[in-house]
DNA sequence: TTTATCCCCTA
DNA sequence: GTAGGGGATAAAT
């Protein structure tokens, strides 16, 4: 044996590649997912192959030998979707380009092709690795110089991996196949015969001869089905037989040669807009030198400062230690006015040898007024960072020039996430050096303080030059999105200082109260857990849904009701539910779950993360997350605090005021399904909306027919469901899942309910149609949300984008009203109402703290003001509360 | 120590 | 069926 090959299915490659991608597209709408999944695939097996020669053989045009022997073979195949016919010069072009050869022949299928070469690679003293999982190649594995692999899942098939997947060995694929048929090549099987069926006649009977002969003796309906069809078994023996005979028109040698084109290959990738294929090739460019200045005396900063003055713009950011800015100290500032210059000014490095630097006070004194005074002018990346650390030492910064993160997140919220790491490499292409780099991580990180000062100025700097950069590139494109410019500056910029605020504010909480709470869940969850054990026979990881199901499924033989994704079987709620009608333990296990989760996400974490300097916790809220544009909560999470259960509610009384005050909680009442009122102009729902008449009961009267006052508690709940499935885009099967009915049943009152509101299912088909054309969809205030599955090839995926296409505009409109909300309250409570804090933000639901005596007057305006903030076709409500807690307070 | 999986909390 | 965050375990590194 002297070496290997690799023999790549190019067309199943091809198909693998396009239905595992999204539907990537190139600016000016060239589809490029299956390109791109092949280029990788071939990039990964390159690498895997170690310098061996590697050959790509594609299926071509023709009839074959095969529809001579059976006119309808492959007579059902659906033609190659045009998304992906389009791709099929590209992947060529590169797979040449790389340089591999290349083989197509006319009226010969790649399966032959393929098998002709490991023949001749056989002979030539050659292993044979061929890439592919189709099962006709299989048969090939017989040999054992021929092995197959999967190139995705790095899995190797020799003859025992065969077994593993087929029940039968490598030499009796062939038979196998003839007995099974094969529905994608339109060839038929003995009926009701499937690979189970077929491996146990093979391994009873060794080969398909035997079979036949033996077809007397095989009882049932499995049994006559054979009989009947027997005739069909030489035929089919014939077409998932594979030749080894093709004339490649070439010698074995010649396609062990590799011949790559990089400059061709690099025109392709430009075209495609890929970026550069090879990631050492990109390192080993070097970055542009630029630079950095670390300023230390007084008269460098002199410079600095007279540069802020006379920019029109300027990047500025902070080094603190921390990434929480209630604690976090500040290192150091850092400002760029022009790309590729910038600079550094340490504040409290501390390391041994350490130079001296300016100190705070000569800071604040000197270049505070100076930002102060051109803050119209500044750039920042994620401001709300920087602006309470800089406030905290008497910058104030309430208007800034720009926040790339939001220009980032406005412009498109999906096309990359939008830390600065993340956009310097989507929008320049540039590899910034990360923070974990210069710190280190874990137990060997070190505080930014003891950087040494050469290092950080490179790391700090090179964040605001790289703002600046990041601004040159992203205001024009704002500029040709004029609507989402203005979103970014009437909404997303104000935004900030007013998120800033909140956070800073913060809840207090009742530590005590939460402490009780959390001792009396342990005692349960303790008392649970021996119960469990009991049951069980043994201990074990009750937290463990491994150990939890072996207990379950193996060692107390439970049905198994669902598996999840990953096959594995499933111990989820709904499962452990429907196990508790009958058994104890699924009963026991459910009610620990509930209590554990409510005591380690909720009591516990929340008494841990309190802010010792405030006594309060401050969540950090995230502005450019969400594909939709709410925020999201995190640090915690203040925006998953229970509120279902009874025992959940009790972590709502813990949320408290300070003495004196109260807590006042406000929330839009059915904003998502007034928006779709809105949107739609539907004149059942708008009437509804219009007359203040329960939503859920109007629905429920039109859809069952029966009079509004006649409504019963559980029509009233289908309609329910059905107005919250129509918002998610659900279909007639989720209903069925939702209410429990049948399939039939739930389509019925789909269709009862298109019928009634013909404004609603027009709107949804429009929107569809709309996004289809657009390639994205918007909200009220032109957010915009691009769905590029929304052509997608790939059904669930493009059902996937239709669902967001009509969720998107109604979640995303009602994001947009929270926000404005926010600042006409922000507004209200700077001018008028100075001893009232919002301190939470719930989606729908805004949470202040005040002093109780003017708690009614802050209500009314609170409510007012976002009843008030966007004029829609039909009112927006909101309820509110006062309470001593926020569980009053809902 | 990081990453993936499963489960579960909210609007 | 939409949009999120996060805890615990177990496997990968």
């Amino acid at each position: 044996m002297k070496d290997r090959i690799f023999v790549i299915d190019g067309s199943s490659y091809l198909y693998r590649a396009f239905h595992a991608m999204p539907s990537l597209t190139t600016s000016s709408g060239k589809p490029t997912g299956a390109v791109k999944g092949v280029t990788n695939m071939l990039i990964n097996l390159k690498k895997d192959s170690e310098g061996s020669p590697i050959i790509i053989v594609f299926d071509a045009k023709g009839k074959t030998f095969r529809n001579e022997i059976y006119s309808e073979y492959k007579a059902n195949r659906p033609p190659m979707p045009e998304e992906l016919r389009e791709q099929l010069k590209p992947v060529k072009s590169i797979c040449k380009a790389i340089g591999f050869p290349l083989i197509e022949i006319e009226g010969v299928e790649a399966d032959d092709v393929i098998s002709t070469i490991a023949l001749l690679a056989k002979k030539a003293k050659y292993k044979c690795v061929i890439s592919s999982l189709d099962k006709d190649l299989m048969q090939l594995v017989e040999d054992p110089h021929i092995t197959m692999m999967d190139t995705m899942k790095h899995k190797i098939f020799n003859e025992e991996g065969v077994f593993e997947k087929f029940g039968v060995k490598p030499s009796q694929i062939r038979d196998m196949l003839a007995l099974v048929g094969d529905a994608s090549d339109n060839i038929p099987g003995i009926p009701k015969v499937g690979q189970k069926t077929a491996a146990k006649w093979l391994a009873e009977y060794g080969n398909l001869e035997n079979i036949k002969k033996n077809a007397e003796s095989i009882k049932g309906v499995v049994g006559e089905n054979l009989r009947n069809t027997i005739n069909d078994l030489d035929r089919n023996i014939e077409l998932v037989s594979l030749k080894q005979n093709v004339d490649l028109s070439m010698k074995f040698e010649d396609l062990l040669v590799f011949s790559p084109d990089d400059e061709k290959l690099e025109e392709i990738f430009s075209e495609l807009e890929f970026k550069a294929l090879d990631s050492k090739k990109e390192k080993e460019i070097p970055k542009e030198k630029s630079n950095y200045e670390t300023i230390l005396d007084q008269k460098s900063l002199k410079g600095w400062i007279s540069k802020i003055n006379n920019c029109e713009t300027f990047a500025i950011d902070t080094e603190t230690d921390s990434v929480n800015t209630v604690s976090a100290n500040l290192i150091g500032i850092s400002l760029a006015v022009t790309e590729k210059e910038g600079c550094y000014i340490p504040i409290a490095h501390d390391y041994e040898d350490c130079p001296n630097q300016l100190g705070i006070d000569y800071i604040v004194k000197n270049l505070g007024p100076v930002i102060e005074k051109n803050q119209e002018k500044a750039i920042g990346q994620n401001l709300k960072f920087d602006i309470p650390i800089l406030e905290r030492h008497g910058i104030k910064i309430t208007k800034f020039h720009a926040d790339t993160m939001l220009m980032s997140y406005v412009l498109n919220s999906t096309a990359t996430r939008h830390g600065m790491d993340r956009l310097a490499d989507y929008y320049l292409n540039y590899s910034t050096t990360k923070y974990s780099d210069v710190t280190g991580t874990a137990s060997k990180q070190i505080s930014f303080s003891e950087v040494r000062l050469d290092i950080a100025t490179n790391y700090a700097a090179e964040d605001a030059d790289i703002t600046l950069r990041l601004y040159n590139v992203l205001k024009p494109l704002l500029k040709e999105k004029p609507l989402q410019e203005k979103l970014l500056h009437d909404i997303e910029y104000p935004l900030v200082n007013v998120l800033s605020r909140v956070e800073q504010n913060g809840a207090k909480i009742d530590k005590k109260k939460l402490a009780e709470h959390s001792k009396e869940l342990g005692e349960t969850i303790n008392d649970l857990s021996s119960k469990a054990y009991k049951i069980a026979g043994e201990e074990f990881n009750l937290d463990s849904p491994k150990q939890l199901l072996e207990i379950l499924y193996e060692k107390q033989g439970l049905p198994i009701l669902k598996k999840t994704p990953k096959g594995q079987p499933s111990t989820n709620e709904d499962t452990l539910k429907r196990l508790s009608e009958e058994y104890e333990l699924p009963k026991i296990i459910l009610q620990y779950r509930t209590l554990a989760k409510l005591k380690s996400t909720y009591t516990d974490s929340l008494i841990n993360i309190e802010n010792p300097k405030t006594q309060r916790i401050h969540t950090s809220y995230q502005q450019a997350i969400t594909s939709t544009g709410r925020l999201s909560s995190t640090e915690p999470n203040l925006q998953n605090i229970p509120i279902k259960t009874a025992e959940g509610r009790r972590i709502r009384e813990a949320f408290v005021p300070e003495k004196g005050n109260v807590l006042i909680s406000a929330d839009y009442s059915q904003i998502e399904l007034r928006i779709m009122a809105h949107l739609s102009k539907d004149k059942n729902l708008t009437h509804a909306f219009n007359n203040n008449i329960d939503v859920h009961s109007s629905t429920a009267a039109e859809v069952f027919g029966v009079s509004i006052d006649d409504v019963t508690q559980d029509q009233r709940r289908s309609a329910k469901a059905i107005n919250f499935g129509l918002m998610y885009g659900m279909s007639a099967f989720g209903l069925t899942r939702q209410l429990g009915i049948p399939r039939g049943e739930a389509q019925e009152y789909l269709d009862a309910y298109f019928a009634r509101y013909t404004g609603v299912r027009d709107y949804m088909d429009n929107i569809k149609a709309k996004a289809k054309e657009d390639k994205y969809v918007e909200t009220i205030m032109a957010r915009r949300l691009y769905l590029n599955e929304i052509n997608a090839a790939n059904g669930l995926r493009r059902q996937a984008a239709e669902r967001a296409a009509i969720n998107a505009p109604l979640q995303g409109s009602a994001a947009d009203i929270i926000k404005k909300a926010m600042l006409d309250i922000d507004d209200l409570i700077l001018n008028e109402m100075p001893d009232v804090k919002m301190i939470m933000q719930v989606h729908d639901e805004l949470v202040f703290e005040c002093p109780k005596d003017n708690a009614e007057t802050v209500m009314e305006k609170t409510k007012e003001t976002m009843e008030k903030t966007v004029k829609l076709e039909i009112p927006l409500i909101a309820d509110a509360a006062i309470g001593l807690n926020w569980n009053e307070a809902h």
